[in-house]
DNA sequence: ACATTTGCTGACCATTTGGTTAAACTGTTT
DNA sequence: AAACAGTTTAACCAAATGGTCAGCAAATGT
């Protein structure tokens, strides 16, 4: 915002609110350049084009979002903690970013083989570690017999889909943008004990 | 398909598809035409412009969907049994419609005011009968206390968001297209269970 | 058989849109 | 102060895109 912010970081910062919310196809780069203060031209100057500029936003998006799945992956934690963590940690997060998964998602359905490239580039950590952990704990008795994929599903879904789905619960529940935020609030510690509660014996 | 399906419904059939998956800004005229193999002309014919022929499809997309939602708030049944019905019945259709609920989705969030409207033209139940059973399963000690409203949202998010995040989980999970299917086959069953198990005393 | 409505098409149009280019401006080096 | 490199802009451009329109074709009515 300061005059201070170069102007590549101007543009970087408009992309992502223009993207964000219109997508790849619906956004238009006058608009972004608009948003950003400067002119067309240097768009195309920084970043060579409206795909380039767009994967930027993107790459960057999806690097904000897999650290905080991976940690349910590769963190030494407890099971339950690890769950109770991730709650609350991802929640917070995305109440200050409510459109950043939907981007994601959004994107991703458009071109899934995004998704193999992002995640042979970056160091995924893979399921192997959080599969034993389940089955470790399956073993010793201390939670019940679930699939680690599953599981994993049910945490993602539980977590992503409110910020996701929000215009379609506002509607069905009937509730203001203050009361859904208020539930939301609530989903932090909520969800850790709602899954917690499916899984121990 | 057959030469006697009308050109209008052959429109609306190609529309969806493209629609579907390119989102209304995303998607061509052109290409919607080519889909219908009949000329673009034809298209502002029966639909007098894009966002008319849009509002056909999407319309007639959230028809699809709303009426199961439906189910879970107005529908007589206990409470345990109407979770494991929905759970079986949406999974079963969505995988039939696996785009269904990532078009909506996408939509309602780029325009909100489309939920109210929506809602309020046809007929939603509303909480308020839901909202009842859940007290009074509480209070009978059917079920352990918990909102209607966060129940609600773990419902639907359990069951609709394997499908909307289906390339991310594809990409975490390190499954193929089989395997996931497979996945989403024992989520029929599984997410009832997992839902019934945390509400359960 | 003729007229009239209805369904359908090719050619065309105005605007939008991503992208280019040459010139201007700014700060730094010599 | 002149030369130079990096940054920014206005003016343009070609292609794409939603939309129109006059007319053809095929039913439908009389």
């Amino acid at each position: 915002m300061s005059k201070e912010t170069s102007a590549e970081e101007k543009i970087l910062t408009a992309a992502r609110r223009i993207f964000e919310n219109k997508g790849m196809s619906g956004a238009r780069m006058q608009e972004i350049a608009d948003e950003a203060k400067i002119n067309k031209s240097l768009l195309h100057y920084y970043y060579r084009s409206k795909q380039k500029l767009f994967e930027a936003v993107f790459k960057s998006a999806f690097n904000t979002l897999s650290p905080q799945i991976n940690t349910i992956l590769s963190s030494d934690k407890d099971i339950c903690e690890k769950i109770t963590d991730f709650t609350y940690n991802y929640t917070s997060f995305m109440v200050k970013h409510p459109y950043l998964p939907n981007f994601i998602l959004q994107e991703l359905n458009r071109n899934p083989e995004f998704v193999t490239e992002l995640i042979s580039s970056k160091n995924i950590p893979g399921m192997k570690k959080f599969k034993n952990q389940i089955k470790e704990a399956v073993k010793k008795g201390k939670i019940k017999d679930i699939s680690a994929e599953q599981l994993f599903i049910n945490i993602l879904a539980l977590n992503i889909f409110p910020f996701i789905g929000a215009p379609l619960l506002k509607g069905f529940l009937e509730t203001s943008d203050k009361e859904f935020k208020v539930l939301l609030e609530n989903r932090k510690t909520e969800v850790a004990d709602f899954i917690i509660q499916s899984i121990k014996l």
